[in-house]
DNA sequence: ACCTGAACACCGTTCAAGT
DNA sequence: ACCTGAACACCGTTCAAGT
């Protein structure tokens, strides 16, 4: 009974659990089903039980992902150790990036979106907790007054997507593992200097780039 | 001859094409090999005369797509139309974050790195290659003091990857196309603000976050 | 040189049947 | 309730054989 524990109950967290790691290791493409219950000493029609099809598995490990994704922002994130902000900023995003490093396949998964409509819905949720951490940290630094005032949901989604390119690149073997953290950090500095308001400067969209608030000719068909 | 014009030396660039009408419409998980051999009147076996893979055709599909990708951007940073600078870094970053969006699947193709160590230096090449056309305008920026100064390399870099991440949130469906025009200026506006030099301040790494530059913890275990 | 078609090993999915 | 195992339709890949 302990050798086989998936027949009374377990087989779904097992079969996620193998899924994680046959992905980690092996890609989406070594990821089969059938292969799946071979290693679980079950017969390859035991998945069906509890994951209607490929794609409800393969939600179910991007679900997982966001769930672990969210936990560690959320503990980054609330780190209020009293350090300069940029600090904490900072090692937010150098602990996103490692993350998302870690297991290409799995953050391909969380946000490539070719999920069934089905748990589309759970996933933009998990999708959306993970930023709103970020939300909080933006408005935490805005009210100290280390952040420019302005839509905390854009600030953060721009700082979050900018993070996202850093991996993406990463995973596509753009910038190589070794200057991983330096680029992040660099990117949060670049990013930190639009972000910080300037005792003797209006923020950005008044003074810096006076152009872009002039009316001008459709940007479209460049 | 006219009816099958595939049979002699024309299959593989009908192959190609009728890969990324279905790559588009279809996704990556509606594309085979079969079903592109039945659709253009060819047997099964014949498409592997001239890609060894399946691996080899998606390779090809993404070196394409860095053509065009490449070819687009390079027509939008030549322009120089004497507009301010920001216009056609705003420019070009709406351009990329279209192109990127209108073709999901082919995009994840080229970014994903699930490519065999075969094609795997073109397509590096090719990725390069646009980022050269984002260097070479960080640098016509940083001729006319409108960017900062540092390695336009990595100032490139973040440029792209904030884009890249745009696209990936647009594409995973976190943001909604209509406000992905505005979503990729306020970015571009971001950046800017903390590229471009103000004249009664040092550049961002030794007056706006000075703390970043003291020695401190290893971010690390955060 | 290029294509055909049978063959092989592997899928995902369905479903009656077992326990 | 949960699992089995045969069945079906579809793959990618290989390879002798044709033209």
């Amino acid at each position: 009974m302990t050798a086989r524990p998936y027949h009374h109950g377990g087989l779904r967290a097992a079969l996620v659990t193998q899924a994680e790691a046959t992905l980690r290791t092996s890609g989406i493409d070594g990821l089969s089903l059938r292969e799946l219950a071979r290693e679980l000493g079950v017969s390859h029609g035991a998945p069906q039980r509890h994951f209607r099809d490929k794609a409800a598995l393969l939600d179910a490990l991007a679900i997982e992902g966001f769930g672990r994704l969210n936990e560690m922002l959320a503990r980054a994130a609330d780190v209020d150790d009293g350090h300069a902000f940029a600090w904490t900023l900072t090692d937010v995003a150098v602990a996103y990036v490692r993350f998302a490093t870690e297991d290409p396949a799995l953050l391909d998964l969380m946000f490539t979106h070719k999920h069934q409509a089905d748990a589309s819905d759970e996933l933009k949720a998990a999708a959306n907790a993970g930023l709103a951490c970020v939300v909080a940290m933006v408005e935490r630094g805005q009210a100290r007054g280390d952040l420019v005032d302005g839509d905390p949901q854009s600030i953060a989604m721009v700082l979050f997507a900018t993070l996202q390119g850093i991996t993406s690149f990463a995973n596509a073997d753009i910038v190589d593992p070794q200057s991983l953290d330096e680029l992040t950090t660099y990117a949060v500095e670049l990013l930190l200097g639009g972000l910080t308001p300037h005792p003797d400067q209006s923020p950005i969209n008044s003074t810096f780039i006076p152009a872009l608030c002039e009316k001008r000719p459709d940007p479209a068909q460049s």
